[in-house]
RNA sequence: GGCGACGUGGCCAAGUGGCAAGGCAAGGCUCUGCAAAAGCCUGAUCGUGGGUUCAAUUCCCACCGUCGCCUCCA
């Protein structure tokens, strides 16, 4: 089945197919660099990181740019965001951007997300702005008071087209301050005059000041990407105003498409007191940053936790240390552990496996796994479908490596080649090691003359030594699993 | 109030007009020096009430409930 992906604009699965046969380019709003990353936001980047990897395996061509907001936007009060957080923290705007610019980068290296091939800063594309404000003021779509500019809403009839709004049903703008400088209440700024305290500012054709929310991704994409391109994504959260406004702005100028296929992922939810899943944001104060949910668990396990839900639907991201309290996150943890259970077995048993395709019995199981893979994977992206085609494969690997039977390298080599395709490359949760750092493989070496010292002290029934090693080993993090054949193997638990 | 999404076994979660994937948890069993792991077995009238149909969890309507957006948010 070829490439179906849920199109919000207009609210249906529909067939893929690019501007450019083969091609794909790819655009997805990016953080406002004003805060650490929390889980919402791994929810959302992991989600299009395997979207990426999968169209990349699929053999498409796709070049991916991710913006990275770093001119603030507004607050309620009309104080810039990263402004704000400068005065408190004493340092420079740029300088607060920059330092969670990097921040943002290492959470998400961490996740094991595929950097953009473009993450341009909106900082540093300010003439590309001004440009297309410049445009949409000479083509009627804009107009300038006091040194700000509005986009017209009414200038544009398909305003709404994506959010399914009408600009008569909408409340009328909260923001006294600017109301009256907007013709209607749901035009929305493209440039703000800066007030002598905002320090964040750049010169422009209206005077000093800084540019609205939603023009910064209309001007990257459109210079990375093209006036049409194929994808556009971002959380839910953001369908509007802001990616309703971009539409408007970079179709009113190109008088062209924007993006074709648009992709919004669910919003990740967290209990509140009562047990009622609420969205995770920076405003409620509920939400866990990367960094931390990291100091507890893999990469991988917050991958497979995130992967076992739909992108589109929310997903309830619930922790405790609790036995007896729900824990998604161990519930993954323990799933994700099963399938890199038969995968180490596999790779284990590489290492004195003999030559041949004894065992190949599992090669039809290894290629039902790789078509529902492929047949969840087109159809919309489904991940926990995907992932339930491998863990189906898990029990049937487990099976024939518990069996005794003799599986030839080849068989083994081909097992392994489909873990590492399907779970590595485009999931990203099946690593290449067990160990990471410089000293993996000394420190493999080491734990496996331990086991091999273990062993013989099984051998001759000197249980209190055996069992010490596996003990110790434990505390360190090395499980140890005795195999029916005599056999030991170790994982990182 | 407007717009949108959703309600599937204890929890999470796919899915289809025709006997309801998968994961976690629980219980039983097999294997085992112990441990661990793995495998096998056990369970759902798919929110409620109508309607369409030979047949609905799947389509339509109503209702109840939950969440999101409408203000910064991925």
């Amino acid at each position: 089945m070829a490439l179906q992906i849920y199109n919000v604009l207009g609210r249906e699965k529909q067939p893929f197919v690019p501007v450019q046969e083969g091609k794909i380019n790819m655009y997805v709003c990016g953080p406002t660099v004003q805060d650490y990353a929390h889980i919402g936001h791994a929810k959302t980047y992991v989600s299009f990181d395997v979207v990426v990897r999968y169209l990349r395996y699929s053999g498409y061509d796709v070049l991916y740019v991710q913006n990275i907001t770093d001119v603030g936007h507004l607050l309620d009060t009309g104080e810039d965001r990263i402004l704000k957080k400068a005065r408190q923290a004493a340092s420079s705007p740029m300088q607060i951007a920059e330092y969670y610019t990097r921040k943002y980068f290492e959470a998400m290296d961490a996740l094991g997300i595929q950097r953009p091939d473009i993450s341009p800063r909106a900082s540093g594309h300010i003439p590309e702005q001004i440009a297309l404000i410049e445009q949409l003021i000479h083509k009627g779509h804009a107009y300038e008071v006091n040194g700000s500019v509005y986009f017209d809403v009414r200038s544009y009839p398909e305003y709404g087209k994506l959010s399914n709004r009408k600009l008569d049903e909408q409340e009328a703008g909260t923001r006294e301050d600017v109301r009256d400088e907007k013709r209607h209440p749901a035009d929305f700024a493209l440039w703000k005059k800066a007030e002598p305290e905002h320090i964040l500012r750049w010169e422009s054709p209206w005077g000093v000041g800084f540019p609205g929310w939603h023009i910064e991704c209309s001007a990257m994409a459109a210079k990375y990407l093209g006036e049409t391109f194929d994808i556009h994504g971002g959380g839910v959260d953001n369908i509007f105003p802001h990616n309703e406004s971009e539409i408007a702005q970079s179709e009113c100028v190109h008088d062209a498409p924007f993006a074709n296929y648009w992709m919004l992922v669910g919003s990740l939810m967290v209990p509140d007191a009562e047990g009622i899943p609420v969205k995770m944001s920076k405003s409620l104060g509920n939400f866990v940053t990367v960094t931390d949910a990291l100091e507890k668990y893999r990469p991988e396990v917050i991958r497979t936790l995130i992967l076992s839900g739909h992108y589109r639907s929310p997903l309830i991201y619930s922790d405790s240390d609790d036995p007896e309290q729900e824990s998604s996150l161990r519930s993954a943890k323990n799933g994700w552990e099963r399938l890199m259970g038969a995968v180490w077995l596999t790779r284990d048993a590489m290492a004195a496996a003999p030559e041949g395709d004894d065992g190949n019995g599992i090669l039809a199981a290894l290629s039902t796994a790789r078509t529902r893979f492929e047949e969840a994977m087109d159809d919309d992206f489904n991940a926990p479908s995907a992932l339930a085609a491998l863990y189906e494969l898990t029990r049937e690997v487990n099976t024939l490596l518990n069996s005794g039977t003799t599986v030839g390298k080849n068989v083994l080599m081909a097992i392994d080649n489909t873990y590492r395709k399907l779970g590595g490359e485009v999931l990203g949760i099946v690593p290449d090691k067990m160990l990471g750092g410089t000293n993996a493989d000394r420190e493999a070496a080491l734990i496996r003359m331990l086991v091999d010292m273990r062993s013989e002290a099984r051998t001759s029934k000197n249980y209190a030594v055996s069992d010490r090693i596996r003990q110790q080993l434990a505390e360190l993090g090395i499980a140890l699993e005795d195999r029916p054949d005599g056999s030991t193997i170790w994982r990182v638990s």
